[in-house]
RNA sequence: GUGGUUGUAGUUCAGCUGGUUAGAACGCCUGAUUGUGGUUCAGGAGGUCGCCGGUUCGAAUCCGGUCUUCCACCCCA
C-alpha cells in the first residue's frame, strides 16, 4: 500500500484543543444568554431532503448546496433520455443534501411539529452548515451558525430583546466598541414607492446594502444598470444624505415617506422598538438606525439588524437578523410571523484573538500531574488520583513509568501548574512532594493538605 | 461560476539566469542530569521539492494540466 498524504476537504478545518476551549467559551456565553431570555435548544439533522432545501436560496443557493449521492447503485434510474444533462440527472441520483443554513430546517421543523409546539415558540440552534462556496477570508465550506428565533408572534418586544441579547453576549465576551445597526424593510419598500420604483425592492436592497463597502457612485451605477430611471435615481439622493441621531433621522424620514403607508408603518415599528428598549433601561448608545442596511435575504419583511465591530480589522458583520412574516408558508403553515438573528462565531473568534479577549485560565484544564516512578508508585498513585478527582480537582497520572524529565516536560508543555511526586520515599513517609511548576518551589505535604492547596 | 495567487523537513521560510550530496531557524529525539521541567551545551532523526506529464545531457528551478492555499468579484456567516 502506498503512503498517502493526509488532507481535509477544501474550506474545512480541524480544531485543536486550545481552539476548541476558546470556541466553547464563546458558545457557552451565547447559550447562557439565549437561555436567560427563555430560548430552548433544538437540533435538526445535518442532511435534509433536497426538496426541502432546493429553491429556498435562489438559483445561486441551489448551486451551493452539497448534494448527497443515493446509497447503493445510484445510477440505476439514469437512462439514455437523460443525455448527460446534470439538471435531469440530479433528482435521480440524489435525494438528500447537507443543510445550507439553520433557518429553513427550522421552518421545516415548525411546520412538521405544529401540533406539538405551543406558540410563541422560542428556540436556539447551534450547528454547522455547509456551502459549496469558494473559500476565502473568513469564509469556509463548513461553519457554525448560532441562531435564535421566536415564531408565532409579531410583538416588537422580540426585536427589542434581540438587541438586548446581542449587547449582552458581545459585552460579556469583552467587546467594547461595536454598533448594532437597525433598519426596517418596510422603510426600504416605502423608499422604492416614493421614488417611483415600486416593486423593485429586491434589486434596490441588494444594491443599497453595498453602500458601506463601495462608494455611492458605484451603487448608483449598479441601479442604473438594473434599469432604475433617472428621476428615481435623483429621488434617492435625499434619503442617502439623511443624517443625525436616531430621533432626528426618524423625523426627517417621516416627512420624506409621508406618501407611503408601508414606509410610515416601518417608521412606527422602529419607534416602538426604541420605546421598548427605553423601558428596558437600555442606553441605546451603540444602536444606530442605518438606512443603507438592507441584507440581501429576500424573506425579511420588518426589522433588520446587523452588528459590526468598530475597533478591529474585521469589518464584516458579526451578527445579523430580522423579522420575516411567512417563513413556514412553503411548508403549508401560513401566517406564522417570526424574528430571529444569528452570531457569526468564526468572525467573533478572529476578532477576540486579534484583540486578546480570551481569558488565560481557559488554556489548561489539568491542575496536577502525578509522576509515575515505577510499578509500586503507579499502583499507589491511582488511589491518590481517585481521591483528588473525588475532591473535584482535575488531575491525571503520567500513564507509563519513564524518566522524570520526560514527565516534567509533559507537564510543562501542557501548562499543568502542579506535579505531585509519589515515589518509595513518599509512600513510606506519607508526605508527598508537590511541585509548583511556576515558581519551582516544592513542598512535602500529606494528602489532606495537598487537596487544600489545590482546591 | 470569473480573475489572480500559493505549494520545498512537523512549522515558518531560503534556494540567483536549470548544473554534484536541497539549506536555515524553530520544533522533535538522545545525552551532559539513571527522582526534577521551562535556560544552556553537544549530538541525531526528518524532504519521492503538491501530484501527473512535457522540454533538456541534466528540472525544486522552464512549459502544460490537475489538486491545494490565500485574495478579489458574484453571493454570503
Amino acid at each position: 500500500m502506498s503512503k498517502q498524504k493526509p488532507s481535509i476537504p477544501k474550506g474545512t478545518r480541524d480544531f485543536g484543543p486550545e481552539q476548541m476551549i476558546r470556541r466553547n467559551y464563546i458558545l457557552q456565553v451565547i447559550k447562557r444568554t439565549f437561555e436567560k431570555f427563555g430560548f430552548l435548544p433544538i437540533e435538526t439533522p445535518s442532511m435534509e431532503n433536497l426538496d426541502v432545501l432546493m429553491g429556498k436560496y435562489g438559483d445561486e443557493g441551489d448551486k451551493l448546496l452539497f448534494k448527497i449521492l443515493n446509497s447503493g447503485d445510484y445510477m440505476k434510474n439514469v437512462g439514455p433520455d437523460d443525455e448527460f444533462n446534470s439538471i435531469k440527472i440530479l433528482p435521480k441520483i440524489a435525494e438528500k443534501g447537507l443543510r445550507y443554513d439553520l433557518t429553513v430546517p427550522f421552518a421545516r421543523y415548525v411546520a412538521m411539529n405544529q401540533g406539538t409546539i405551543s406558540f410563541p415558540f422560542k428556540r436556539y440552534q447551534i450547528q454547522p452548515v455547509w456551502r459549496a462556496d469558494r473559500p476565502q477570508k473568513g469564509r469556509y465550506r463548513e461553519f457554525y451558525q448560532c441562531d435564535a428565533d421566536v415564531v408565532g408572534t409579531d410583538s416588537l418586544i422580540c426585536e427589542a430583546e434581540n438587541v438586548l441579547m446581542i449587547n449582552e453576549v458581545l459585552t460579556s465576551l469583552g467587546f467594547q466598541d461595536f454598533t448594532i445597526k437597525i433598519n426596517n424593510r418596510k422603510i426600504l419598500t416605502g423608499i422604492t414607492e416614493v421614488i417611483g420604483a415600486k416593486g423593485r425592492e429586491a434589486e434596490f436592497c441588494v444594491a443599497i446594502d453595498k453602500l458601506d463597502k463601495i462608494e455611492k457612485k458605484k451603487v448608483i451605477d449598479e441601479l442604473v444598470e438594473k434599469g432604475f430611471g433617472k428621476t428615481s435615481i435623483k429621488n434617492i439622493d435625499p434619503f442617502l444624505e439623511l443624517s443625525g441621531d436616531n430621533n432626528t433621522l426618524l423625523n426627517k424620514l417621516k416627512e420624506l415617506l409621508n406618501d407611503s403607508e408601508t414606509g410610515m408603518k416601518g417608521i412606527q415599528e422602529i419607534k416602538a422598538i426604541l420605546g421598548y428598549l427605553k423601558d428596558f433601561d437600555y442606553s441605546q448608545k451603540n444602536l444606530s438606525i442605518d438606512l443603507t442596511l438592507a441584507r440581501g435575504l429576500t424573506y425579511y419583511t420588518g426589522a433588520i439588524f446587523e452588528v459590526v465591530s468598530n475597533d478591529s480589522s474585521i469589518t464584516s458583520s458579526i451578527s445579523g437578523g430580522g423579522r420575516y412574516d411567512d417563513l413556514t408558508g412553503v411548508f403549508g403553515l401560513e401566517g406564522v410571523s417570526g424574528v430571529g438573528f444569528s452570531f457569526g462565531i468564526e468572525r467573533i473568534y478572529d476578532i477576540m484573538e486579534e484583540k486578546n479577549l480570551f481569558p488565560d485560565e481557559n488554556l489548561t484544564t489539568t491542575k496536577v500531574l502525578l509522576a509515575n516512578f515505577d510499578e509500586e508508585s503507579e499502583r499507589y498513585s491511582l488511589s491518590i488520583l481517585n481521591q483528588l478527582r473525588n475532591s473535584g480537582i482535575s488531575s491525571e497520572i503520567y500513564p507509563e513509568s519513564t524518566k522524570l524529565k520526560k514527565q516534567m516536560n509533559y507537564a510543562n508543555r501542557k501548562n499543568i501548574p502542579f506535579v505531585l511526586m509519589i515515589g518509595s520515599k513518599e509512600i513510606e513517609s506519607q508526605l508527598f512532594s508537590l511541585k509548583n511548576m511556576n515558581t519551582g518551589e516544592q513542598k512535602e505535604l500529606d494528602l489532606k493538605n495537598i487537596i487544600e492547596e489545590l482546591k
